[in-house]
DNA sequence: AGGTCTATCAAGCACATGCTTGACAACTGT
DNA sequence: ACAGTTGTCAAGCATGTGCTTGATAGACCT
């Protein structure tokens, strides 16, 4: 309980905002007890870390017998879903990636994240090279770091409506894809 | 003076590493002459704000006579340069837009700066894709948003090198530029 | 039953921090 | 010359905030 009021504290007014005196009073118990609980306010942080890393955690559902443009599709789909339907999973995000900087544990966490989200997209990519779906003349490691970069041009609020983000997408997968035949009015031969 | 300690301040330790106190002591002045100066905090940081923008302004440097390839090279070096020469100037920049959900006044600051970075992107892609050195096919908004996305990654730290940031400058051009038949196995025709 | 551990609380300590007060001196305009 | 303005300072006020203290009651073990 105390962690997930710390976590929408967070995600609401952000690192900022958090003051453990709120949070035991939004729980209902003494800020002793609090810290009876999490000696620091930097123990308390670490549980809102591991309590974001879970929750990511258990929502990476792993999809079988997907299509490379299909578990593109899908990674763009749960980038908006949690833009609409879960802003504080990305509020909190954002809030730890702006504190990683200036905190080696939190940067760690963040690293962390990072890492494992950079991996899911170069497998996809690089299934899709593979098979043919996508462009040969891929470099796996930038193409995904385009890729992230631009789903956290939305999560940092750069872009500011789901349309942007879509017409965005939309575009990257355009650049993505290999030509089509009976898209283009003449033949072309990507592959070396 | 007191705004350009200020600025030092935020570039190093953020928002959070801001007391009026420690900026006066850097100065060499009395808390009370800083407030005097600047009444409030909230005062301080809207100087800061306005020395961020004009230095941004003042680094702008309107080139004549190139084309769109040259001034979209020339773009990405000065994202570079910004990187390796001036983190300051990105740090304390990354610190306002940390911010800007939650302050209405630099929400502004940081559109504004936004905006203009997103129009010299689109003037340098409508050049180059009105004289054919870039695809034919490019939505010009979405394209920008990618590319300043991608900066942006590397301004909000997802990128960690150099080298990472000119890999992935080096496909997103690869997307951009306009088939070359000399560099291709067969003749491409991207214009509907 | 007695001892120990755990969760809880009211009160408060210690310190940080934005900002104020009241005084003084230098400068400025008339 | 004098009144007003401006820049400066030492001291301090008011408040916020992380965390501690000492106490109490219940749970658990032997």
């Amino acid at each position: 309980m105390i962690v997930e009021a710390a976590f929408k504290v967070i995600a609401k007014d952000g690192f900022e905002g958090l003051r453990t005196r709120d949070i035991a009073r939004l729980v209902g118990i003494n800020s002793a007890t609090l810290h009876h609980h999490f000696p620091t306010k930097e123990n308390l942080i670490e549980g809102v870390a591991n309590l974001l890393l879970s929750r990511f955690r258990a929502e990476a559902a792993a999809v079988e017998d997907e299509t490379a443009v299909e578990a593109l599709d899908r990674q763009w789909k749960d980038a908006i879903v949690y833009y609409m339907d879960r802003p504080e999973m990305l509020g909190v995000y954002r809030e730890f990636v702006g504190r990683a900087p200036r905190d080696p544990a939190i940067r760690r966490l963040v690293q962390r994240l990072h890492a494992g989200w950079q991996a899911d997209v170069i497998e996809t990519l690089k299934k899709g090279r593979n098979d043919g779906s996508f462009r040969a003349d891929l470099d796996l490691e930038s193409a995904a770091r385009i890729i992230i970069s631009t789903v956290w041009g939305l999560v940092a609020q750069i872009f500011s409506t789901k349309d942007d983000f879509k017409a965005g997408f939309h575009e990257l997968t355009t650049w993505l894809i290999a030509e089509q035949e009976d898209k283009r009015s003449a033949k072309t031969i990507r592959r070396k």
